[in-house]
DNA sequence: CGATATATGTCAGTGTTATTGACATAATAT
DNA sequence: ATATTATGTCAATAACACTGACATATATCG
């Protein structure tokens, strides 16, 4: 076992590890609000949001699927599914293989609406990577994935790698 | 203007965008998840760890202090404040210079509560930025900050600085 | 002094997102 | 034939947030 030395490590006293924790509270307060802000003039929030992000990224996805990756309950998806199915934002396809499964894909409104959203984070992210530069964006991506359960983390670099 | 050359900007196309905004979905939702399973078991949710965890960083903060913070309005602070007040995780002093201020300090209790619900967030944290080491953890915060709105970043700068 | 502004608190109503538990149906697998 | 899986649904509950309106105490300004 090494002795650690303080200062090799100054980045890990809990001044520096509060300022992570700080800043990704404030930056995923200020990430929400652009969408949500949209959301507001819609009968949707953010849930709605994040299904249809994640259809779109996934087409064909099943609902265990999605259940799985947004890591939500059966009741809660049901519900907003539900509703963007209704009024024609997502699609419902039976399984050809299971026909039990219900593949899930973005019509060409949902893709729209899926679109608008995007572009209110794409444009923010867009300009924080551009201020920082490539490899802070890099640090960027590293320590986030790190902080992603360690058993989730393959599901996740499966679905930012797509 | 400069042109862009694409293959100089491989960090922000899409595909990159979409990365980090993912990224951080991930990581958010993990990341409270932590002390969301401690608060569970007490009668408190998110919202009061986010007070307890800024009035244990700004001891003497006022109402107001934490309103513009969090960015919540007043009757949801009130409730949740109320809550910590009556069970004697938060102790509320008239100001002195200004007796119509409440300063907020947290209790022993509160102090003793609030370090249990840091401790899981600081391992994950610690052990993602050693993973990642010192560069990485300077470009996380980088691009987080540059994540916050422009007109914000002052007082987060002014925040974890502290 | 009187008017106005500020800091805080509170009441009533509403909405979104999520939960748990129980149960139902259809299709697949053993 | 039975068990399991994928999905859906009903009912109840809870945390967290919002808006709007109003109240009180204190401070500040003209």
């Amino acid at each position: 076992m090494q002795r650690k030395l303080p200062h090799s490590n100054l980045y890990l006293r809990e001044e520096e590890l509060r300022r992570g924790i700080e800043l990704l509270y404030f930056a995923y307060r200020d990430f929400t609000r652009d969408p949500d802000n949209i959301l507001a003039d819609s009968s949707f929030g953010r849930a709605h949001h994040r299904v249809l992000y994640f259809v779109g990224r996934n087409p064909g996805t099943t609902v265990s699927g999605l259940l799985s990756l947004l890591r939500i309950t059966k009741q809660s998806l049901s519900r907003v599914l539900g509703q963007l199915v209704e009024d024609g934002y997502v699609d419902q396809v039976s399984g050809v293989e299971d026909r039990r499964q219900r593949l899930l894909y973005l019509t060409d409104k949902g893709k729209a609406f899926e679109k608008e959203l995007f572009e209110t984070q794409r444009q923010r992210v867009a300009e924080a990577y551009k201020k920082a530069g490539p490899e802070a964006v890099a640090g960027f991506w590293e320590v986030l994935l790190n902080i992603v359960n360690e058993e989730e983390r393959e599901a996740v670099l499966r679905q930012i790698e797509k």
